[in-house]
DNA sequence: TATACAATTGAGAAACTTTCTCAATTAGAT
DNA sequence: ATCTAATTGAGAAAGTTTCTCAATTGTATA
Protein backbone atom coordinates (compact mmCIF):
# COMPACT_ATOMS: atom_id res chain seq x y z
CA UNK A 1 0.00 0.00 0.00
CA UNK A 2 0.80 3.60 -0.03
CA UNK A 3 1.32 5.44 2.87
CA UNK A 4 0.02 9.06 3.89
CA UNK A 5 1.81 11.80 5.98
CA UNK A 6 0.70 11.38 9.33
CA UNK A 7 -1.38 9.05 9.30
CA UNK A 8 -2.97 8.51 12.53
CA UNK A 9 -3.47 12.24 12.48
CA UNK A 10 -5.76 11.90 9.20
CA UNK A 11 -6.98 8.78 10.91
CA UNK A 12 -8.24 10.44 13.62
CA UNK A 13 -9.84 13.99 11.57
CA UNK A 14 -12.05 11.08 9.57
CA UNK A 15 -13.19 9.22 12.87
CA UNK A 16 -13.96 12.32 14.77
CA UNK A 17 -16.10 13.34 12.26
CA UNK A 18 -17.81 9.56 11.64
CA UNK A 19 -16.34 9.15 8.22
CA UNK A 20 -14.80 5.97 6.72
CA UNK A 21 -11.05 6.04 6.13
CA UNK A 22 -11.15 4.28 2.84
CA UNK A 23 -7.93 3.46 0.64
CA UNK A 24 -9.77 5.75 -2.24
CA UNK A 25 -9.88 9.02 -0.05
CA UNK A 26 -6.21 8.32 1.25
CA UNK A 27 -5.49 7.49 -2.20
CA UNK A 28 -6.62 11.16 -2.93
CA UNK A 29 -5.13 12.41 -0.23
CA UNK A 30 -1.48 10.88 -0.94
CA UNK A 31 -1.99 11.91 -4.85
CA UNK A 32 -2.33 15.53 -3.45
CA UNK A 33 0.67 15.30 -0.49
CA UNK A 34 2.72 14.28 -2.92
CA UNK A 35 2.24 17.15 -5.61
CA UNK A 36 4.01 20.35 -5.56
CA UNK A 37 1.43 21.86 -7.67
CA UNK A 38 -2.75 22.11 -7.99
CA UNK A 39 -4.02 18.95 -9.93
CA UNK A 40 -7.02 19.00 -11.88
CA UNK A 41 -9.87 16.26 -11.27
CA UNK A 42 -8.64 14.54 -13.99
CA UNK A 43 -5.35 14.11 -13.35
CA UNK A 44 -5.78 13.36 -9.62
CA UNK A 45 -7.92 10.26 -11.11
CA UNK A 46 -5.00 9.20 -13.18
CA UNK A 47 -2.82 9.01 -10.34
CA UNK A 48 -5.34 7.67 -8.03
CA UNK A 49 -5.30 4.47 -10.77
CA UNK A 50 -1.76 4.03 -10.32
CA UNK A 51 -2.71 2.59 -6.43
CA UNK A 52 -5.94 1.68 -6.64
CA UNK A 53 -6.63 0.97 -10.71
CA UNK A 54 -10.71 0.45 -9.97
CA UNK A 55 -11.20 3.62 -8.94
CA UNK A 56 -14.20 5.36 -10.16
CA UNK A 57 -14.17 9.26 -11.01
CA UNK A 58 -17.20 9.96 -9.02
CA UNK A 59 -15.46 8.49 -6.26
CA UNK A 60 -12.41 11.24 -6.64
CA UNK A 61 -15.75 13.92 -6.47
CA UNK A 62 -16.81 12.46 -3.97
CA UNK A 63 -13.40 12.03 -1.92
CA UNK A 64 -11.98 15.89 -2.72
CA UNK A 65 -15.23 16.87 -1.43
CA UNK A 66 -14.74 15.19 1.33
CA UNK A 67 -11.13 16.22 2.09
CA UNK A 68 -12.37 20.05 1.21
CA UNK A 69 -14.77 19.20 4.02
CA UNK A 70 -12.32 18.13 6.77
CA UNK A 71 -9.77 21.10 5.85
CA UNK A 72 -7.59 18.67 4.28
CA UNK A 73 -7.53 20.02 0.55
CA UNK A 74 -8.31 23.39 -1.13
CA UNK A 75 -10.10 24.38 -3.66
CA UNK A 76 -8.12 26.49 -6.16
CA UNK A 77 -10.02 28.80 -8.85
CA UNK A 78 -7.51 29.15 -11.60
CA UNK A 79 -7.53 32.07 -13.83
CA UNK A 80 -9.15 30.50 -16.41
CA UNK A 81 -12.42 29.69 -14.28
CA UNK A 82 -11.08 26.09 -14.32
CA UNK A 83 -10.98 24.15 -10.52
CA UNK A 84 -8.06 22.19 -9.22
CA UNK A 85 -6.76 20.76 -5.70
CA UNK A 86 -4.10 21.31 -3.74
CA UNK A 87 -3.30 19.73 -0.46
CA UNK A 88 -4.48 21.76 2.56
CA UNK A 89 -1.72 24.43 4.04
CA UNK A 90 -1.18 23.78 8.32
CA UNK A 91 -3.14 26.74 9.37
CA UNK A 92 -5.33 29.34 7.27
CA UNK A 93 -2.58 30.34 4.13
CA UNK A 94 -2.98 31.26 0.86
CA UNK A 95 -1.76 28.97 -2.23
CA UNK A 96 0.44 30.99 -5.09
CA UNK A 97 0.07 29.70 -8.38
CA UNK A 98 3.47 30.07 -10.15
CA UNK A 99 1.67 30.96 -13.62
CA UNK A 100 4.34 29.27 -15.68
CA UNK A 101 5.56 26.19 -14.10
CA UNK A 102 2.13 25.41 -11.99
CA UNK A 103 3.81 25.10 -8.83
CA UNK A 104 1.87 26.47 -5.74
CA UNK A 105 3.81 28.42 -2.93
CA UNK A 106 1.79 29.00 0.40
CA UNK A 107 1.81 32.51 1.73
CA UNK A 108 2.40 31.81 5.70
CA UNK A 109 0.57 34.96 6.82
CA UNK A 110 -2.99 35.97 6.27
CA UNK A 111 -2.74 39.58 4.82
CA UNK A 112 -6.53 39.70 5.81
CA UNK A 113 -7.26 39.49 9.28
CA UNK A 114 -5.88 42.97 9.95
CA UNK A 115 -7.77 44.17 6.57
CA UNK A 116 -11.12 42.63 7.18
CA UNK A 117 -11.96 44.88 10.13
CA UNK A 118 -10.88 47.84 8.03
CA UNK A 119 -13.22 46.80 5.32
CA UNK A 120 -15.66 45.65 7.61
CA UNK A 121 -15.63 49.41 8.80
CA UNK A 122 -15.58 51.34 5.86
CA UNK A 123 -18.31 49.63 3.85
CA UNK A 124 -20.56 48.28 6.59
CA UNK A 125 -20.13 44.96 5.76
CA UNK A 126 -19.69 41.90 8.03
CA UNK A 127 -16.74 40.20 6.47
CA UNK A 128 -16.86 36.35 7.13
CA UNK A 129 -14.37 34.81 4.78
CA UNK A 130 -12.60 35.78 2.14
CA UNK A 131 -11.11 34.30 -1.03
CA UNK A 132 -7.56 35.86 -1.74
CA UNK A 133 -5.44 34.06 -4.71
CA UNK A 134 -2.31 35.25 -6.21
CA UNK A 135 -0.36 34.05 -9.69
CA UNK A 136 3.18 35.26 -10.79
CA UNK A 137 6.14 33.78 -11.23
CA UNK A 138 8.29 31.95 -9.05
CA UNK A 139 11.98 31.95 -7.97
CA UNK A 140 12.86 29.46 -10.84
CA UNK A 141 10.97 30.50 -13.06
CA UNK A 142 12.51 34.05 -13.12
CA UNK A 143 15.47 33.01 -14.32
CA UNK B 1 -33.87 50.04 -27.85
CA UNK B 2 -31.97 50.00 -24.28
CA UNK B 3 -29.96 52.40 -23.60
CA UNK B 4 -26.48 51.36 -21.33
CA UNK B 5 -24.83 54.14 -19.84
CA UNK B 6 -21.62 55.86 -21.14
CA UNK B 7 -22.65 54.89 -25.00
CA UNK B 8 -20.19 56.50 -26.82
CA UNK B 9 -17.58 55.50 -24.11
CA UNK B 10 -18.22 51.72 -24.48
CA UNK B 11 -18.31 52.17 -28.51
CA UNK B 12 -15.14 53.22 -28.43
CA UNK B 13 -13.65 50.51 -25.97
CA UNK B 14 -15.31 48.62 -28.59
CA UNK B 15 -13.20 49.75 -31.78
CA UNK B 16 -10.16 50.37 -30.03
CA UNK B 17 -9.94 46.66 -30.56
CA UNK B 18 -11.12 46.28 -33.91
CA UNK B 19 -14.38 44.73 -32.47
CA UNK B 20 -17.98 45.20 -33.06
CA UNK B 21 -20.45 46.88 -31.23
CA UNK B 22 -23.79 44.90 -31.49
CA UNK B 23 -26.70 44.91 -29.59
CA UNK B 24 -26.25 41.23 -28.21
CA UNK B 25 -23.30 42.72 -26.86
CA UNK B 26 -25.00 45.66 -25.20
CA UNK B 27 -27.61 43.89 -23.86
CA UNK B 28 -25.76 41.69 -21.66
CA UNK B 29 -24.12 44.81 -20.91
CA UNK B 30 -26.90 46.63 -20.58
CA UNK B 31 -27.94 43.47 -17.73
CA UNK B 32 -25.00 43.90 -15.57
CA UNK B 33 -25.30 47.48 -15.53
CA UNK B 34 -28.63 47.22 -14.25
CA UNK B 35 -27.91 44.67 -11.66
CA UNK B 36 -26.55 45.22 -8.07
CA UNK B 37 -25.60 41.73 -7.95
CA UNK B 38 -23.89 39.07 -9.24
CA UNK B 39 -25.70 37.44 -12.23
CA UNK B 40 -25.65 33.71 -13.61
CA UNK B 41 -25.04 33.07 -17.26
CA UNK B 42 -28.78 31.73 -17.27
CA UNK B 43 -29.83 34.82 -15.16
CA UNK B 44 -28.11 36.79 -17.97
CA UNK B 45 -29.92 34.57 -21.07
CA UNK B 46 -32.76 35.23 -19.44
CA UNK B 47 -33.00 39.12 -19.11
CA UNK B 48 -31.10 39.84 -22.58
CA UNK B 49 -33.89 37.92 -23.97
CA UNK B 50 -36.55 40.20 -22.74
CA UNK B 51 -34.54 42.69 -24.95
CA UNK B 52 -33.75 40.69 -27.96
CA UNK B 53 -35.55 37.39 -27.93
CA UNK B 54 -33.27 35.74 -30.24
CA UNK B 55 -30.07 35.74 -28.80
CA UNK B 56 -28.39 32.74 -27.97
CA UNK B 57 -26.76 30.85 -25.26
CA UNK B 58 -23.65 30.85 -26.69
CA UNK B 59 -23.73 34.36 -27.95
CA UNK B 60 -24.00 34.97 -24.12
CA UNK B 61 -21.36 33.51 -23.36
CA UNK B 62 -19.33 34.67 -26.00
CA UNK B 63 -20.30 38.15 -25.22
CA UNK B 64 -19.08 38.01 -21.56
CA UNK B 65 -15.79 36.16 -22.60
CA UNK B 66 -15.19 39.16 -24.72
CA UNK B 67 -16.69 42.19 -21.82
CA UNK B 68 -14.41 40.46 -19.52
CA UNK B 69 -11.54 41.04 -22.19
CA UNK B 70 -12.48 44.42 -22.59
CA UNK B 71 -12.48 44.70 -18.53
CA UNK B 72 -15.87 46.12 -18.97
CA UNK B 73 -17.12 42.89 -16.77
CA UNK B 74 -15.73 40.55 -14.10
CA UNK B 75 -15.47 36.91 -13.73
CA UNK B 76 -17.03 36.21 -10.10
CA UNK B 77 -16.08 33.12 -8.23
CA UNK B 78 -18.83 32.05 -5.75
CA UNK B 79 -17.74 29.45 -2.74
CA UNK B 80 -19.59 26.80 -4.18
CA UNK B 81 -17.78 26.76 -7.16
CA UNK B 82 -20.32 28.74 -9.80
CA UNK B 83 -19.16 31.76 -11.79
CA UNK B 84 -21.14 34.88 -12.17
CA UNK B 85 -20.70 38.01 -13.72
CA UNK B 86 -20.51 41.22 -12.75
CA UNK B 87 -19.93 44.63 -14.56
CA UNK B 88 -16.71 45.83 -13.74
CA UNK B 89 -15.71 48.38 -11.34
CA UNK B 90 -14.17 51.64 -12.46
CA UNK B 91 -10.55 51.10 -11.79
CA UNK B 92 -8.84 47.97 -9.52
CA UNK B 93 -11.33 47.16 -7.46
CA UNK B 94 -12.67 44.34 -5.13
CA UNK B 95 -16.31 42.66 -5.21
CA UNK B 96 -17.31 42.16 -1.61
CA UNK B 97 -20.33 39.44 -2.29
CA UNK B 98 -23.52 39.13 0.32
CA UNK B 99 -23.93 35.79 0.90
CA UNK B 100 -27.37 36.49 2.60
CA UNK B 101 -28.87 38.57 -0.57
CA UNK B 102 -26.50 38.56 -3.17
CA UNK B 103 -25.76 42.08 -3.44
CA UNK B 104 -21.95 43.00 -4.33
CA UNK B 105 -20.54 46.09 -2.63
CA UNK B 106 -17.19 47.42 -4.68
CA UNK B 107 -14.34 47.82 -2.54
CA UNK B 108 -13.29 51.29 -3.78
CA UNK B 109 -9.00 50.35 -2.37
CA UNK B 110 -7.09 48.29 -3.29
CA UNK B 111 -5.17 46.34 -0.48
CA UNK B 112 -3.10 44.15 -2.53
CA UNK B 113 -0.95 47.12 -3.80
CA UNK B 114 1.84 47.01 -0.80
CA UNK B 115 1.10 43.44 0.16
CA UNK B 116 2.09 42.39 -3.27
CA UNK B 117 5.69 43.94 -2.90
CA UNK B 118 5.77 42.95 0.69
CA UNK B 119 4.86 38.89 -0.42
CA UNK B 120 7.44 39.29 -3.20
CA UNK B 121 9.83 40.30 -0.68
CA UNK B 122 8.97 37.41 1.60
CA UNK B 123 8.25 34.12 -0.64
CA UNK B 124 10.83 35.69 -3.88
CA UNK B 125 7.87 34.94 -6.02
CA UNK B 126 7.09 38.12 -8.62
CA UNK B 127 3.49 38.70 -7.69
CA UNK B 128 1.70 39.66 -10.91
CA UNK B 129 -2.05 39.17 -10.42
CA UNK B 130 -4.16 38.58 -7.21
CA UNK B 131 -7.48 37.40 -7.06
CA UNK B 132 -9.73 38.65 -3.86
CA UNK B 133 -13.16 38.59 -3.27
CA UNK B 134 -14.88 38.78 0.23
CA UNK B 135 -18.31 37.26 2.05
CA UNK B 136 -19.81 38.83 4.38
CA UNK B 137 -23.29 40.69 5.35
CA UNK B 138 -23.95 43.26 4.07
CA UNK B 139 -25.62 46.62 6.25
CA UNK B 140 -29.34 45.66 5.04
CA UNK B 141 -28.74 41.92 6.26
CA UNK B 142 -27.26 42.41 9.56
CA UNK B 143 -30.47 44.05 11.07
C1' DT C 1 -26.56 55.85 -49.67
C1' DA C 2 -24.94 51.53 -51.63
C1' DT C 3 -21.39 47.85 -51.56
C1' DA C 4 -18.17 44.56 -49.77
C1' DC C 5 -16.09 42.03 -46.30
C1' DA C 6 -14.88 40.31 -42.08
C1' DA C 7 -16.88 39.71 -37.64
C1' DT C 8 -20.72 37.99 -35.33
C1' DT C 9 -24.82 35.41 -34.64
C1' DG C 10 -28.37 31.42 -33.82
C1' DA C 11 -29.18 26.71 -33.59
C1' DG C 12 -28.09 22.52 -32.62
C1' DA C 13 -24.52 19.13 -32.12
C1' DA C 14 -20.72 17.81 -29.54
C1' DA C 15 -17.64 17.77 -25.79
C1' DC C 16 -16.89 18.15 -21.29
C1' DT C 17 -17.93 18.41 -16.25
C1' DT C 18 -20.46 17.19 -12.35
C1' DT C 19 -24.13 14.83 -9.91
C1' DC C 20 -27.23 11.04 -9.18
C1' DT C 21 -28.87 6.24 -8.56
C1' DC C 22 -28.53 1.82 -6.82
C1' DA C 23 -26.84 -2.71 -6.04
C1' DA C 24 -22.57 -4.51 -4.21
C1' DT C 25 -18.88 -3.89 -1.13
C1' DT C 26 -16.40 -2.61 2.98
C1' DA C 27 -14.64 -0.11 7.35
C1' DG C 28 -15.21 -0.15 11.88
C1' DA C 29 -18.07 -1.05 16.08
C1' DT C 30 -19.62 -4.85 18.92
C1' DA D 1 -17.06 -13.33 13.27
C1' DT D 2 -21.09 -10.57 12.61
C1' DC D 3 -23.70 -6.51 11.76
C1' DT D 4 -24.73 -2.03 9.98
C1' DA D 5 -24.31 2.19 7.98
C1' DA D 6 -21.13 4.44 5.01
C1' DT D 7 -18.90 4.10 0.78
C1' DT D 8 -17.94 2.55 -3.75
C1' DG D 9 -18.12 1.60 -9.04
C1' DA D 10 -20.59 1.95 -13.12
C1' DG D 11 -23.26 4.05 -15.96
C1' DA D 12 -27.09 7.10 -16.61
C1' DA D 13 -28.52 11.67 -16.25
C1' DA D 14 -28.11 16.46 -15.76
C1' DG D 15 -25.75 20.48 -16.40
C1' DT D 16 -22.21 23.50 -18.45
C1' DT D 17 -19.36 25.13 -22.08
C1' DT D 18 -17.49 24.97 -26.67
C1' DC D 19 -17.76 24.11 -31.57
C1' DT D 20 -19.49 24.24 -36.36
C1' DC D 21 -21.36 26.46 -40.13
C1' DA D 22 -24.60 28.82 -42.92
C1' DA D 23 -26.97 33.17 -42.49
C1' DT D 24 -26.77 37.76 -40.89
C1' DT D 25 -25.04 42.26 -39.73
C1' DG D 26 -21.82 46.18 -38.28
C1' DT D 27 -18.73 49.24 -40.28
C1' DA D 28 -15.20 50.90 -43.50
C1' DT D 29 -14.95 52.61 -48.04
C1' DA D 30 -16.50 54.31 -52.13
Amino acid sequence: MFSVDNFEGIKAVFHDKGLKCTPQRLAVLKVLQDSHSHLSINTIHMKVKEFLPDTGLATVYRSLETLVELHLAVKVHLEDGCHSYVIAPEGHRHPIVCTDCNKVIEYTECPMEDLSKKISMETGVQINTHFLQLFGKCRECQL
